[in-house]
DNA sequence: CGACTTCTTGAGGAGACTCAAGGGTGGTGG
DNA sequence: CCACCACCCTTGAGTCTCCTCAAGAAGTCG
């Protein structure tokens, strides 16, 4: 179990003290496992929670009134979800398992207390925040400004920066849990679209995408397709508080 | 203590009260000014810092590859620039002024010391960051699931509700200092388009949008077409550090 | 008043959508 | 172990929203 832990996010940028990760523990529930298709958390219930993917795929989804939906984002094991809810009275999304999941809750009066005795722990969960916000910011540019190639480039390149964030050494051929429909939700595109602009990308041999295995071909050419630059996070975090 | 958000906002940026919030004051450098169109910080530039936005409205825009933008967020008074840039190497976006501004810069150390000293504070800007967060999320939603009249009422309520905020008796009549193609890198609409949709929900009797000044003539219209529920911000913040 | 910016409208074109139907693929049970 | 079923992918055809290009009208500021 604690293999599981030591991949939250919070190590992406500064290592966790064993400290730190315990106090995580502490904090949090019992895990609990998700079917694929299972809904974890829904879009307007109240006093929303946080939780931490220990293992496999989920995803969070904004209802539209005329019936589709909006696909936010995908999380990887070891991310924080629900954060953004806790600034609500009602969740704003819905989270539900991509993959079969393992996940446990954390109550706001956890992070409460976090904010009080590990400054340093609560800096980092600031930071991956701000990170997170990067990350809407650009979907949003590839979203409203680039066509449905680039959208899908975009999206290829955010998942295989995240992948690699978790798995150094997986390369460029990766396991990607997401159907054709997912893909549609996610660009704000039809799936219809999302399968031709896909053969596209296989046509020009810029990604093989069989199954669920994703092989990027020509990483230049798909950020050429995304118009949008790639981020780097800050290495300079002197300015965090030192840990206790 | 009952903090409710508005007050928080309100606190943090008017008044001084506060023995935590006269630390992040002194921490913030002398207040500058910018003319309009001036630009605060650009994309790309190293060692982010963070910026109080105490008077006049800035804009936050992504440069495109192709040539064009996407604006991803107008600030008003009393908003936080800069924050998600502070988890890279480099901005990631361009702030500029979209009036006459009055802005304070802070140092990162200043936020360093926020966690250290002042947890509750720091709480809150964790907070006020993840209500960006569902900001951002719904303007995704809205871009990718939503036509060019939707994308329009749903920036509309956006600025409504946090002019509201700002300003709790400015009804259904406020400034907005946006031209049309502001409007269009916001939605990621063309301008023209934007221009043809703008007449329709005058047409239609929606709002009024004479120069600067903006009236919601039909509120409950607006939330229809735009497709996204509204949000409520939470209220019981009971779990927040206790001040100091 | 003149120059510049911003808004408005027209016309034609393209990217993405919807509707619809056929083809793979993998899992399950007889 | 094969057959069937459900789910997912693929492709075609026609349509519509939104885009680009272009030019003129209205507004704004020195």
């Amino acid at each position: 179990m604690v293999d599981t832990w030591a991949t939250v996010r919070l190590t992406a940028f500064a290592a966790l003290q064993d400290a730190d990760l315990a106090e995580l523990q502490n904090m949090a529930g019992k895990p609990k496992k998700f079917a694929r298709g299972a809904v974890i958390r829904e879009e307007g219930d109240l006093s929303p929670k946080m939780y931490l993917l220990l293992s496999g795929w989920t995803a969070s989804s904004i209802a539209i009134a005329g019936g589709g939906r909006q696909l936010i984002k995908v999380h990887l094991p070891g991310d924080l979800l629900g954060l953004p809810s806790l600034a609500l009275k009602q969740a704003s999304d819905t989270l539900f398992a991509l993959t079969p999941a393992l996940i446990a809750r954390v109550d706001p009066a956890a992070i409460g207390r976090l904010f009080q005795n590990s400054p340093r722990l609560a800096a980092l969960l600031f930071l991956i925040s701000q990170e997170e916000r990067v990350r809407l910011m650009d979907r949003i540019a590839s979203i409203g400004r680039t066509n449905a190639v680039g959208r899908l480039a975009g999206l290829i390149l955010q998942l295989h920066a995240r992948v690699l964030r978790n798995n150094p050494d997986a390369g460029e051929e990766f396991e990607v849990p997401l159907l054709q429909d997912h893909l549609a939700d996610l660009t704000g595109l039809s799936k219809v679209h999302v399968n031709r602009s896909l053969r596209q990308l296989r046509l020009d041999g810029v990604v093989r995408w069989k199954g669920r295995s994703l092989t990027i071909l020509d990483l230049a050419a798909l950020n050429q397709l995304a118009e949008i630059a790639p981020r780097e996070l800050a290495h300079d975090l002197s300015w965090l508080p030192g840990s206790k």
